[in-house]
Parts: C-alpha cells; structure tokens; sequence
DNA sequence: CTGAAAGCGCTTACAG
DNA sequence: CTGAAAGCGCTTACAG
C-alpha cells in the first residue's frame, strides 16, 4: 500500500502539503498541487480512511440496524439510505436484527430482541460511526431502546429523546385520501377491514378513513368496518362477511394488500367482479400487489423517500445543525391499476 | 469517550497489560485480569475499533457489493452473509449499484454501470475492509469486473481470478430434480417454459430437465419447449400455446415463479383446473408464489445459505486457509405447495 | 508476569 | 506558501 509519506517523498514535499491538497485545505500554489496531484495519479493513491478516522474522529459512516431486511420494506428503505449517503460520502454499515423471523408480527416478545439491539449498537459504536438509522418493520413507539450520545433516526418506527428523531409517512393522510378517492367515484358504501387494532398504523388509518367519510357528508356505519390481522387469510374472512350482508358495500379498502389479496380470493369464490360489482383498494403496494387479479389498486408507501429523508437529517444532527422537527411524516401517493371502478346508477354489486 | 489509557491508569497497570486482557494475549496474572476487567465494567470500556484497525492492518469488515437490493434474492442473500459474519466477528459494509432501477434485466448495458462499480470498490478499499463479496441479480460470468489484491467472492454470478471464488446454486440438478418430480408422479408429457435463451440459468436448467426426461427412458418432445423472457406475460403467452396442442402437456415447468403464475392465469381463463387437469411448477419460491392461487409448488433458492457460504469462503480467504474449490455449487430444494397433483389412469387434461 | 517504546497513516495547529 | 512535530487510540515486539 502506498502512504502519504511516499506520495510526500516522490513530490519532494512534506506530507503535510500532501494531506492539504487532497483534503483542499490551506493554501497551496497550484504548482506544487499539480505536482502532487500528478504522483497521486500516477501511483492510484487512495487514502487509508482508518489512519484519517482516527485522527478526525469522524468515520464518515452510518450504523444502519434494520430490524429485519427480509421484510418488504426495508430493501427499498435502505435503497434510499444509501442513495443519499452516496451523495453525502457517508458510508453504510449494515446490521440485521432478524426480529420477525424470531418473534414474527408478536411485538409484545420483543423483549427476547433488546439484548441484540444492545449488541448491535455497541458493537456500530466501537467502530465509530457517526450516528445510526434504525429501521423498524412496524410502526411503533420505540422511545428509551437505544440511548447513546450520538444521533439516531428512527424509520417505520418512532422514538423521542435527545438528539432522536423520526421519519415516517402519514397514516391518517393516507387513508383520508385512499377513502376520498372512492368517494370521488362515486362509492358511499365503503367498507374498510383493518389491521391489528392495538396498532398505531390501524389507528391513524382508521381516523383517516372516517374522517373522509364525515367530511364528504358520508354516513358513517359501524357494520362496514371489520378488524383483519394483516394476514391474507383473515381479509378473505372479512370480505366473505361483507359479502353477506343485506345492504353491501361497494367498494373495500383494504389496510394492506395481503389482506386485499384475500378479498380478491373471496370475490372469486362468490362470483364477485372485480371492480365491476366490487373495488378494492389496497396499502402498500408491494410487489405482489401488481400481480394479483386484477392488478391491485393500492397505496403505495414512500420507503425510498423514507431512507433518504433519515440520511438527511442524520447528516444535519452530525453537523450539529439545527432540525426543524423531531419528527416527520411523508405522503404516500396512490398507485392506480385495475381494481377500482366507478359506480354508475348505483348499480354496484345489487 | 474512555481510552485504554484510562483504564490503565486507574487499574495502576500499563496500557499494554490492559491491551493483553482484552485480546485474550499474554500471559497476566489471574489478579490483575480481573481488576482491569473490573474497571474496563464500571467504565463500560469499549475499545476503539478504528485505532485498532489501523495498528493491526485487518478491520474485520466485509464490503458488500449488491447489484439490486430490490430485487428478490439480495435481501435473503444479505440476511446470510449478515448471520455468518456476525458468528465470525466481522462486519458488513453495504454499497447497493441499483443496476437493475439502471438497465432492467439488459445486461448488455451493464457497461453503464461499471463505473459505479470501480467507484464502489476504491470507497471499500479506502475504507480498508478485509476482503469483499459481489452480489449479482442475474448468474453471469464477471470475470475481470474487480481487480483488486484482496480476496473476493461472488454469489448470483460468477468470476474466476486470483484470489476470486464464486458461490451459486447448482440450477441443472434443480431443474433435474422438478422434473423427476413430476416424473415420479406419474407425469410423462412435462413441457418447459424456459427463460430468455441467452442465460446461463437458461441454459443449465434446460440440461438438467432434458436430462431427467432421458434418464426415465421418456420421449423429448421439442414441441413441450418454449421460451419466455422471465416475465409474468410470457408465461401466459406460452401455457395459452400449449393448451392449444393436441396432445396437450400434463405438466409445466416454468423457469420462473413469474412465468408460473402467467401459466396459473392462462388456465383460469380456459377452464383449466390447476392442479385437476395440469400440473404446473415453478422457480425461485418468491414471496409471490405463496399467494398465487393454487400456492404455488416451486424449486426453492438455497439463498440465505449463499451468503452464509460465501462470508465462510472469504473468511478463508481472508485468513489465507486452503480453499480447495474457487467456485460451489449449492442444492435447491423443491417447496411443495398445490400446484401439483400425480396423473392418474392418463385422464389429466383431457 | 509487566512496562516502556515505537509505530500504524493520517491531520492539524504552529512556526517560519 | 511549506515543513517539523505532536498526537489520534490502539498493539506488539522487546527487555527485564
């Protein structure tokens, strides 16, 4: 390997003067610059960032812990994540917890996952990064978990505390507009099947969904809303139990698309046209929802954006600028595809 | 941030005995070990892995090049290297090229990427990591990508140089073994609906079904072979060809869960019950298959273990131990599910 | 069994 | 505009 000494040997300069012209700091005549810049080249001279580190005491490197990357949203999370630390030369160093292939969607166990997390973090802070992204595979409240004097985001998750901060993308907006653009299609009868209600996601969801429905003057019954556990299985069952019903809706929104898939599943059985007798909307947008049948219309969520967002503002707590908000939402835009038709005459699934 | 030299000083022992404790070095007294390791406790001592590193010239750092992190094998393939380098003590420091948001599946334009690639390696490199493994979305020869003096293995792809190894799933004995598959179920007219005809894949798993049907003394018919482009429509495409034959296939091999699921779609729409009147497998067990409906039988990608094999190869490496093969090739396992039912009496999709 | 010293490859005041 | 020197936090022969 070829060191800054040899670089400051071979250009007969000291190897301060080489460390100046390739961090672009002090003044340098541009003869000297050009002479070292030239023996650089010549020897393809990259600087050892350990030695640098060391002495900066920065890394220039992100601790990212995801709680599981086999979970649909994280790729895409992380795709974001290293975009922007690209763009910001921070680098990405990667741990994965496996939380739900240990406990699943049971979050009241993850407990049995804190001592990995301690682990984790200890081991990203004996390495020096500057700071970490934590990125969840449920929204939840994660305040007190992580506690170090260095900055941390939290994504798809949410903490507070000093020098913690959370990006995520807005529940209630979300279905409010999911709901309203049935609403502009003329649906009136809107069924929704929901996730686990203990949830936060259910939560704001389901405030979204009824506010749209009282703001466009929109009775709002009870008997529409049906509690599903995020399984495919279970969205099946709640359509099967909408279908029954006397007077039935016409169009379902679904909180995620593996319970929209299920819908789509009972229709079939039933008879049931999709979107003509019947429309479905979905949340997510995950890759399986463009290949069921019909293709899914569905909300999709802003991970990329999400990733990127955290890296900027884990870059600004780095450099000890201020940030406006402890906590940000992003908007989730709607995916149009083939599940959703307007309702003509009231004609929808008599 | 507390130093060794702290602990030291307050341990009244040297720097170099405190060093010699943590790293398990040396011969130290039973006495003082446990009153520096009191100290390093109370302090809540970590070392600092940076200035570590730069003494002892190895980081215990993977580079970690993934072509796509999007696309459906890298997740599963980082979830391994992640365990594995986690039991060897190393970390993963993650670059995503996002080749495939680049060039879709046109590999002739990987050209386009190379750059990134070249920018990858130097940031890795810089950063001092031990040793680097490449992850491909699409098994290719990538010999001469990479060029560097530390050890490199690739997995998804393939490479052969000094120093280099490859890790990839053996697809003829894969595609050999769902067609003995179907064979063992009484199947005899098994077609083939086979990817883009230039890969590599393409071309193994064709050998590995030619071969199964030789072997079990059955007629090729070349009529039962037609050729997709991996994507979901081919397959629909080709199942609507073979269901328009006289002497229609009892069964279908699809290289690809995509091209399955057009085939599962093709047959809704001409009565064809899947698996009553055909039998249909697919490849790769994507999340997808589980939810087409019927769930889809596929051939499973030893995925999590190419990247667990992959991190015990470039360990080897590492540490300059004998590896005796530079490229391995792991077995795939069929994942049964509904999609096939044995031939009985011949009356299969008659 | 333990300590003093040198050094890993950089950067950064400081002096000139 | 440039160089000599110190030091980041460790580890590792070497001496005792």
């Amino acid at each position: 390997m070829v060191r800054i000494k040899d670089i400051a040997k071979l250009a007969n300069v000291s190897p301060a003067t080489v460390s100046m012209v390739i961090n672009n700091r002090g003044n340098i005549s541009e003869a000297t610059r050009k002479k070292v810049l030239k023996i650089i080249e010549e020897l393809n001279y990259q600087p050892n960032n350990v030695a640098r580190s060391l002495k900066t005491n920065r890394t220039r490197t992100i601790g990212v812990i995801v709680e599981d990357i086999t979970v649909f949203s994280s790729p895409e999370i992380i795709h974001g994540i290293n975009e922007s630390a690209d763009e910001h030369g921070m680098s990405i160093l990667l741990t994965n917890l496996r939380v739900h292939r240990l406990i699943g969607n049971n979050f009241e166990n993850f407990d049995r996952c804190k001592q990995s997390v301690m682990n984790a973090v200890e081991e990203l802070l004996s390495r020096q990064v500057d700071g970490m992204i934590y990125i969840g595979i449920h929204n939840r409240d994660l305040t007190g978990l992580i506690n170090i004097p260095k900055p941390v985001v939290f994504t798809y998750c949410s903490a507070s505390g000093e020098n913690q901060y959370s990006v995520n993308y807005d529940d209630e907006l979300a279905a409010f507009e999911a709901t309203e653009y049935l609403i502009q299609r003329g649906h009136e009868k809107i069924a929704l099947i929901s996730g686990l209600i203990d949830s936060i996601p259910s939560h704001d969801r389901f405030t979204g969904y009824y506010r749209a429905i009282r703001e466009h003057g929109l009775p709002f019954n009870p008997v529409y809303v049906k509690t599903g556990d995020w399984e495919f299985e279970s969205g099946y069952v709640m359509a099967k139990e909408l279908l029954a019903l006397a007077d039935k809706p016409t169009a379902i929104l679904a909180m995620n698309d593996l319970m929209a898939g299920g819908v789509l599943e009972a229709c079939r059985e039933c008879g049931v046209r999709v979107p003509e007798d019947l429309s479905v909307v979905g949340f997510d947008n995950r890759e399986i929802s463009f290949y069921f049948i019909p293709k899914l219309t569905t909300m999709g969520l802003p991970l990329n954006e999400l990733g990127r967002k955290s890296v900027e503002i884990l870059v600004r707590a780095i450099e000890g600028e201020p940030i406006p908000e402890k906590s940000v939402k992003l908007k989730c835009n709607l995916v149009e595809r083939q599940s959703v038709m307007p309702v003509r005459d009231g004609l929808a699934i008599q």
